[in-house]
DNA sequence: ACCTGAACACCGTTCAAGT
DNA sequence: ACCTGAACACCGTTCAAGT
C-alpha cells in the first residue's frame, strides 16, 4: 500500500467526485476542502488539481452528474400533473444532497448547468398548457424561483451540520406538504394567467 | 493620529456596522473579513471582538439594522396592492445590498430576523384578503420563497464582484419586470386559493 | 474597559520538483 | 502523465498581555 487508506486504484475525476459528494453529504459543505478531499483519497491534496482546475470546477461537475439523468422517461398526464412531477423530481434531487444546495444556488454557472439539464420538460409542459412565449418564461421563472427559495429554507442548517436531522417541530413530510401547497398556488396562478 | 486612517472617534458597534456594510457594498461579501474590517477602521482586527462575538453576529446585526424601519407607514389599498407594496419594499432593500443576500439567505438566524422584522404587514394583508390560517401561512411561504429565489438569481454575481454592474443583456428594469410578472402569478394563485 | 499582537488551526492555489 | 511538498497569501478565532 502506498498510503494509510484503502485506496487501490488510481485517481480519476469520477473517484474525486465520489469522495466530494460523500464528504458533503456526511459532513456538510464546509468539509469539502481540497485538503480533506486529498486525505479522503489517500493522496496529496494538490493531486486533485490534475483533474479539476479548481474547487469550483468540482462543484460544477457534481451538479452536472447529479442532474445527468433528470426525467429521461417520457411525460404523460395533464400539464399541471407534469409540472408537479417536474417540481418533485427537481426538489428530490436537491434534498438528497442538502449540503450542496447553497453552493449551487449561489453560483451563476452552477445554476446555469442545472437549468440547462432540467428546464426542457418544464418548458414543454408549459408550452402544452397553451401559454405563449412570455407566459412560458414567466412560468419557468416563478416555478424555479419558488422551488429554489423553498429549497433554501428547507436545507438551511441551524449552525452545525451535526444537528441537521433533529430539527425540532418540523419533519420532512410537513415541509413537503408546505411546498406542495405553494406549488398549487403557483399552478393556479398560471391557470389564471392563461385565461387572461 | 493613532494610526494611518482618518479615524478619530472611538470604535463602536455602529461604526463597525458602517464599515462592514461599506465593505460588502463596494467590494462584495468576500471582502468582509475581520482583518479587513480592522484595517478599514484603523484598528487591530481583534478589537472588533470586543463589540461582536464573532463574524456571524455582524451579519445578523446588519440584517436587523437594514430592516429596522421596514414599512412603518400605514397600509392602504386592496390586499393585492398591499402585497405588491410589501414585495417591492422587501426586494428593494435586498437589492440595495446585493453582496449580502447570499449570506442572509444561507443563515437560518438571519432569515429568522428578516422574517420577524418584515412579516407583519404581509400577514395582515393576507388576513384582510379573507384567507384562513392555512391560506395565510401558504401565502407568506410562497411570496417569501418566490422573492428569495428571485433575489438569489438577481444578485448572483458571475464570478468576480468587479463585473457586477455590466451584466450583458439584462438590466435592472428587465429583471424587475420579470419579478413583477411572477408576483402577479402568485397573487392570482392566491385569489384562486381563496375561492376554493 | 478597551485594544494589541502573537499564535493556532485552518483555507485555496502556485510552482518547482520528483517518478 | 501523474503526484509530491514547500510556500504564499489569506481566513476566523483564542488568549495572554498591555494601557
Amino acid at each position: 500500500m502506498r498510503k494509510q487508506r484503502a485506496n487501490r486504484g488510481e485517481l480519476s475525476r469520477s473517484r474525486i467526485l465520489d469522495a466530494a459528494i460523500a464528504l458533503v453529504d456526511e459532513r456538510g459543505l464546509s468539509a469539502l476542502s481540497m485538503r480533506r478531499l486529498g486525505a479522503e483519497l489517500g493522496v496529496d491534496p494538490m493531486a486533485v488539481y490534475h483533474y479539476f482546475s479548481d474547487k469550483r470546477a468540482i462543484v460544477l461537475a457534481l451538479v452536472e452528474r447529479l442532474l445527468s439523468d433528470f426525467m429521461t422517461t417520457d411525460a404523460s398526464g395533464t400539464w399541471p400533473e407534469r409540472v408537479r412531477a417536474w417540481a418533485r423530481s427537481y426538489r428530490a434531487i436537491a434534498l438528497a444532497h442538502p449540503g450542496l444546495v447553497l453552493a449551487i444556488l449561489g453560483d451563476t454557472e452552477a445554476v446555469a448547468i442545472a437549468v440547462r439539464q432540467t428546464a426542457g420538460p418544464l418548458l414543454a409542459s408549459l408550452s402544452d398548457a397553451g401559454l405563449g412565449p412570455e407566459g412560458i418564461a414567466t412560468g419557468v421563472d416563478v416555478i424555479v424561483d419558488y422551488t429554489h427559495g423553498s429549497l433554501l429554507a428547507t436545507t438551511r442548517v441551524p449552525d452545525d451540520w451535526a444537528l441537521r436531522t433533529t430539527m425540532p417541530g418540523v419533519d420532512g413530510a410537513w415541509l413537503e406538504a408546505a411546498y406542495e401547497r405553494g406549488l398549487e398556488v403557483v399552478i393556479a396562478g398560471l391557470e389564471a394567467y392563461k385565461r387572461s
